[in-house]
DNA sequence: TCAGAAATTGAATCGGATTCAAAATAAAAG
DNA sequence: CTTTTATTTTGAATCCGATTCAATTTCTGA
């Protein structure tokens, strides 16, 4: 099995699930584009949804190491958790393909929703909790609120906004303004 | 067409979906449960997305009107704010099998995330706006936050902790706590 | 009681994910 | 170089389930 061929699978699976959407994209077409036969689709991935699944997995390690450093940049938690905020919102941003794809068609995914608990997911959202952490233990966060708790929070409220963006067909939302909003909102709500 | 017959689909779509999924389901096993012949679910509705949305659109009629006397009950802004945030998640723990439907099947649906921009979610959406304004009305909450954005970003919130809590099989997470932490960090973060 | 309209039926159609026997290609053995 | 054997690829056939629609049943009102 030539490693290349399933770079070129996910590669081709990109492109069609992000014009047509997980749902109306055909396995036929993705085979057509990356240039093998559709069975030999499933020689390297067991589904549609595991194709959609590895790109999660695939993508998100860049977007995390990408993250990483930008974190470690700044010098306060403070400082840190500005960068995970607009870092996030600036990818939506930037790669809105990608955007697309893991916020939208990602969750369209039965396998994904129920049966997945992947470990590159539970890593991003542990960046915030680690921040958080980092700021409690040198006293600039609270201490009575829960990391676990608060990188949820967090999340969610990034994913709101990026997935409405990412859904709006104007763009006309101003994102920069969005990342600093929340920062306000959250920042206020846990500094002592 | 009798009026009932609607009711009894619609029915039985809502408990096949919650225990087979969205995608899953068979239509055939809906309308049998219905008591009525598969091509007959479609003479109600046009097709498996809008069956789904319909149970929503239905669904949040009474969830709004609640959530309205709900929040009408408190005096405050910030005891609204705390309203909104303890039923939400109360219904959560309360009607699992609702809630699974409406958070994580609903999304499942390419019509309702593509598609859609329903009344119905934009109208629960706007129950938090609006007490917001009120309390920005009343020099309460900080006028340099958008309402907009901070429906958004305390519905997301809410919203990943209550899939978080929904697809968790043990259901050991406390939300009572979470939503303590919520309205703690978020009216920590608005209040001047 | 009957013609026409409205509602219902469920078998047939259709699309597309998935499978798998056959074919092609590569590797190993002589 | 053949021949064998193992590996990879192919794409037509299968399978499943959403959706359709011609035929049938039920309702309406003259």
């Amino acid at each position: 099995m030539a490693r290349g061929k399933r770079e070129k699978i996910l590669k081709a699976a990109v492109k069609i699930f992000a014009r047509d959407g997980f749902f109306n994209a055909k396995m036929e077409e993705i085979a057509r584009l990356a240039g093998v036969a559709t069975g030999t689709t499933y020689l390297y991935f067991e589904n549609k949804d595991d194709l959609l699944i590895s790109i999660f997995e695939e993508e998100m390690i860049p977007i995390i190491s990408n993250m990483t450093r930008e974190i470690n940049k700044a010098e306060t938690a403070v400082d840190k958790l500005h960068a995970f905020i607009n870092h996030h919102l600036e990818l939506v941003k930037n790669k809105p393909d990608m955007a697309q794809l893991l916020e939208v068609e990602l969750r369209q995914s039965s396998k994904f929703i129920h049966g997945y608990s992947g470990s590159k997911f539970r890593e991003y959202l542990n960046l915030i909790s680690s921040v958080f952490e980092e700021g409690q233990q040198r006293g600039i966060f609270r201490s009575d609120i829960q990391p676990t708790i608060f990188k949820q929070v967090l999340f969610g409220a990034l994913d709101q906004i990026s997935t409405n963006y990412t859904l709006s067909r104007s763009k006309k939302i101003d994102l920069n303004e969005s990342a600093e909003q929340i920062a306000n909102i959250f920042l206020n709500g846990v500094l002592r």
